[in-house]
DNA sequence: AGCCAAAGATTGCGGCTACATTACATGCAG
DNA sequence: CTGCATGTAATGTAGCCGCAATCTTTGGCT
């Protein structure tokens, strides 16, 4: 039946994977990102709803349809209240299964983001987007990831190496002011944008956030 | 069939309000605050699924089950498709129908709508159509792929990884450039299509979809 | 208060590299 | 056999970013 499955997703040019175990899915869950995934109830190492009860506890957001013969009411509801979102009852029509499966990845795992306000500065982590007053205000990589990291404490003193870790991830930078550098047309940008905060240098420590003088 | 169906989910502790028009049920979603909406198909003022549609146009979130007599396949998978969130056909047993407005519950509101629109863009995941200013343009499979990805998150980042496995599934496809090669053509085509919306590369992350400046 | 050394600020320059684009080859479908 | 889709590779390009030279500021010290 899988293959079948797999078959009529591909001809779709629906991406699918498959796995027979629960244990397998279980990893693919959590190292991929897919928008969906079916599951079968009898499995060769256990039932599949173990795995629905297992991935809701971990808050698992995945949308998750359950495929089975089992077809009395009564497996429907404890399907359905295991945390599955949708629940089929074989044998089912091809057509039907597609429709559920964009149905529920139409509505997908909705993830809330925030934004890092100060001042008349908004920093949207999500999209690397900054504004200031309201206006969108272009910043490069790593002038973004300077300002990004000031913005997550602002006010607050952050020092010199946690912020070339911050913006320089591994790779050794030493000897230069690179940094320095950057605060510099960080600035400049922020006073074109004629932005309320400042960067303030704490001589000796680092750099700080905050409102302007 | 209302009464009966008010009256179990009363016994249940569970509240509920009952209109019996599109009309009075569209009043009903604009102004209340419902988890749920429980929709039959044939209503004294016209087809359920209008309302459907009319809500997801607007961007209603709520979850929305389509209860009717209408049991085909393809009745199914036209309700689906109208941007319901479930199907059930009568008749039902009523505690199928309980476990399923739970699974809707606990999920939330959904942003669901059968079309991604962003700017003057529009992809239909269901027939991988996509629209430009209203008039359908063609793209081939693996731009759609990158496309439709892309438009799941308008404004965000999307990594390059994440686009690879959206397009490629399992497939490693490493050490080429074909990734901003689809990249490229698509922007020629939306560029001819006189789209609203741009492609820009993050570097050394990914790409984005976002407002033309 | 005045001086000096060290830290920080600023800016032009140039190289590097990821991205963009195009042409071409391959392969599959009708 | 023809046309389109798509991967590959070659080439072009922009702009980021590090460097270093120079200027400014700071704070400690006498």
């Amino acid at each position: 039946m899988a293959r079948a499955l797999l078959e009529a997703l591909r001809r779709r040019d629906v991406l699918a994977d498959h796995v027979r175990t629960i244990a397998d899915a279980d990893v693919m869950a959590r190292v991929g990102s897919y928008d969906v995934l079916v599951l079968d109830r009898r499995l060769p190492d256990g039932e599949g709803l173990d795995l629905v009860a297992a991935l809701r506890q971990r808050k698992h957001p995945v949308p998750i349809l359950v495929l089975t013969a089992l077809g009395s009411v009564d497996h429907r509801v404890d399907g359905l209240d295991s945390g599955a979102d949708d629940y089929l009852a074989k044998p089912f029509a091809i057509e039907e299964l597609l429709a559920r499966l964009r149905a529920l990845q139409r509505r997908g795992p909705t993830v809330s983001d925030r934004y890092l306000n100060f001042g008349n500065l908004s920093v949207d982590p999500a999209t690397n987007d900054i504004f200031v007053g309201g206006s969108l205000v272009e910043f490069p990589r790593r002038e973004y990831l300077v300002l990004e990291t000031l913005m997550r404490r602002p006010n607050r003193i952050v020092t010199r190496p946690s912020l070339v870790e911050a913006v320089y991830a591994f790779e050794d930078e030493i000897g230069s002011n690179a940094l320095d550098a950057h605060i510099s047309r960080i600035r400049k940008k922020l006073l074109l944008a004629e932005a309320t905060v400042e960067i303030r240098a704490v001589r000796n420590i680092g750099y700080l956030i905050r409102a302007k003088a």
